[in-house]
DNA sequence: TTGTAGGCGTTATCAT
DNA sequence: ATGATAACGCCTACAA
């Protein structure tokens, strides 16, 4: 039952003095013991045991110059945060892989623009060896913050401004092979003998979005600008894009969304318009958060993302960034993760 | 612009230097500037500013003993951090509240109990000053590790435990009025005339779900065991649930169900069985997530809690506590924050 | 009001 | 293989 004399931790002091050696040994020994005989690590492990001795990380990170903590920044003003449990899972797969290597996670919500210098500074104090950063903007500062500090960065998503050329070294990200899986989708469509494909796209400054759309057209010879709406990626976006489709091509037999959430809404608006769905409409959307996929009526056909393996890559690629940065050289580099389409009854 | 000489970051030793003070005399300004003469504090300012100076955190910690951090735990095995935007926003509400008061947020995700461990270690480690958790069960080793440690904690949701007579000093919580809010939807079906009014219940060894279940039984004068269903807190738990008390009392005219999601999975089997809602069976919910609260046909009648709120009060409450943790005496309390009905079509 | 000096708990270098 | 000892960067009595 380690003892905790009210208060006070005991130190390597401590221990060293319980267990007859040097502070030197003690701090050995707990770094793993190497270069130490067999009988003194024993010894000091027994003192460490019964003083309950634990490390101080201030200390420590003071001397190291590593905190074995990264920050995660959620960048999203608002809304999808809430109904999206994208980053739920994303940040799960994070979590699991900092775990496993013993390192923290500190999370970071940016709220609003003035919140960047808050976590510039912070970046800048040094507080975490290194950052994951989500859901970028084209106009998003922190890039060039992350640049200016030297912070060790993983993007999740491919982000939408152009390195310097050749400039301050590649970025490293990890995304979903968006524009493949978007070309997968209306391909099927195009399999199952639809001809007048639709596609509700999301905003346009975010790369997700625009590489979609670019699938969207490799996959068809040529586009209708017509048969492109922008849906916001949110379910009343989805619903107004479809309406507009609707009226501006009635005769439309597929559709493309962009995002699960904004397929709901489209959905909605064709029930409303009495377009059935998939005889009248056939309707694929992307995602493949299967608590909404599937409890649509009828079950959505998607493109499926891995989101928590997406996580856990950042997180692996962003560890391994670290520990060369221990050595020498950082050599960036970026993952894509593959897509499938899943089939349900909606297309 | 901030000067960065390549790697080496500038002490407070730079800062002195080039205002030419002493360090103590940086160190005051850096930390609010009392007593310090104006022209003086002007200087250090300028020389803070053009050298880029950032006080380093882990110094600083070696030295005040704080942190400037504190934990978030969730401990939700797998599934409802998924399918539910509770914890985000909530998260969200901590995280407005830290931020304006300089405290960082570090997350601590429970994958499994070995985690216990793991957590364990950290909190002890000291690398925050107090711990805000979730979600607990009845058995969950967290309040006795904490407790152990003498870790300022505020738990989100009456624990399940009882804290021994008098004890180790009361349990600081924040939580939403469940039993009142139980007792205001019932009564509300009441009003209606429904006679037969069933309710899924969440799972038994949360409070959330046993103070909603109390809530229910307050406002019926005897209630039916055969009325009461498990529903599990999740979506097809509670279709489950539905489908039994329909099997049980096909005569039931109202459902009150513990939670919006149990509430979906309701109305889908009510649906199935071909019973009109409300017409047939009135049915109402609780949390009134929006986004499945609005978007259910017929939207749902729910109980509203402020989530965000219940987030920001914890983070309050926490904080309180670790300032008269600086001067003395630890005053732990509890918050009940207020529900109430919203009124939609299902009800 | 400002400066001096000691110490917070580790790690790391250099002897031994 | 082990032990002194000097940093690490900051705060804070205490002195001036």
């Amino acid at each position: 039952m380690p003892q905790q004399p009210t208060g006070q931790r005991p130190t390597l002091e401590a221990v060293a003095a319980r267990a007859g050696v040097s502070r030197a040994t003690v701090s050995r020994v707990v770094n793993g013991g190497a270069g130490v005989r067999r009988p003194v690590v024993e010894k000091v492990r027994e003192a460490v045991e019964e003083l309950g001795y634990v490390p101080n990380p201030a200390a420590r990170t003071l001397v190291t110059r590593r905190t074995g903590a990264v920050a995660v920044i959620i960048a999203e003003p608002e809304p999808r945060i809430f109904s999206d449990p994208f980053f739920s899972v994303q940040i799960r797969g994070i979590s699991k892989e900092l775990t496993a290597n013993d390192t923290q996670l500190v999370l970071l919500l940016v709220e609003g623009p003035e919140d960047y210098d808050r976590i510039a500074r912070y970046l800048a104090g040094g507080h975490v060896d290194g950052a994951l950063a989500f859901s970028l903007h084209t106009d998003d500062p922190l890039p060039s913050i992350a640049g200016r500090i030297g912070l060790p960065t993983v993007y999740g998503g491919r982000p939408g401004w152009t390195p310097g050329p050749g400039g301050p070294g590649a970025v490293a990200y990890v995304d979903a092979d968006n524009r493949g899986g978007a070309r997968e989708a209306v391909r099927h469509l195009i399999g199952l003998g639809r001809r007048r494909i639709a596609h509700i796209a999301g905003p346009g400054d975010m790369t997700s979005a625009t590489d979609r759309l670019d699938g969207y057209r490799d996959a068809l010879v040529d586009t209708d600008p017509l048969m492109v709406a922008d849906g916001d990626f949110t379910e009343e976006g989805g619903a107004r894009a479809m309406a507009e489709l609707l009226d501006r091509r009635p005769d439309l037999d597929a559709v493309f969304a962009a995002s699960d959430l904004m397929a709901v809404g489209a959905l909605r608006v064709l029930r409303e318009r009495g377009r059935r769905v998939p005889e009248d409409v056939a309707l694929v959307g992307f995602d493949d958060m299967r608590s909404v996929a599937e409890s649509t009526d009828p079950p959505l056909t998607t493109v499926h993302q891995d989101i928590e393996g997406m996580g856990r890559l950042m997180a692996r690629l962003l560890l391994r960034a670290l520990d060369r940065d221990r050595a020498g050289a950082v050599t960036p580099s970026s993952l894509i993760t593959p897509t499938r389409l899943v089939r349900r009854a909606s297309a």
